[in-house]
DNA sequence: CAGCATCCTATAAGATACTG
DNA sequence: CAGTATCTTATAGGATGCTG
């Protein structure tokens, strides 16, 4: 892929949150952490290789945190960084124009 | 591909415009109408076919107005409708979390 | 100028099976 | 429970050539 030549923000968010499911797993962070099975129960039509990817890169971008509790069952869960907060105005604005989109039909 | 089930107005909006250049589009239409060449110029990454796949997606959804000028040759000029104006805030907010993603590096 | 047509590659995403 | 591995499909996106 090419790489961004204009420098653009809006372009930088969208590479980051532009995918399918990203931000929607971001909205179902803000209210505190959630395990991995519990986010596969919010988003029924995510596969489970997806979700982990794209809770991969979220980590990766330092957004989400990831932890694991010593546990048996291993027990894992997610949750928003301080970074990844400023993610909050972006999943409620969406949010916003998601709904009004569907009252628009 | 599967139709949402949950219906979540988030992701209903991330299939909108989750794709790489869309909101990108939309950003640069905020200050008024532009011309196509005149929008490939602001973003030197994206080529013709999916500037022209984009805007009518945008078209098709009613946030974009496609106006064709009786000139020879002929001039196009695109412009957010008032549907489109709703955009605005998403613009903004993801502006402003791009911008602080690139200072943060 | 503002595309369309065609062909091609890259990336995203899903299905299924298996595991510590 | 929370994954990994592998394979496959779907979608996005790009390159090039041509046109009214």
């Amino acid at each position: 892929m090419k790489v961004s030549v204009s420098g653009c923000s809006v372009e930088e968010a969208m590479r980051l949150l532009g995918g399918r499911w990203r931000l929607l797993i971001v909205s179902y962070l803000v209210d505190g952490p959630k395990r991995f099975n519990a986010l596969r129960r919010d988003m029924p039509g995510i596969s489970q290789r997806s979700l982990t990817l794209d809770l991969r890169a979220l980590e990766e971008s330092g957004l989400v945190q990831r932890t694991v509790w010593p546990t048996a069952p291993v027990r894992v869960d997610y949750a928003l960084t301080q970074d990844g907060e400023r993610l909050k105005p972006v999943v409620a604005v969406m949010k916003e124009f998601g709904l009004w989109l569907k009252e628009r039909g």
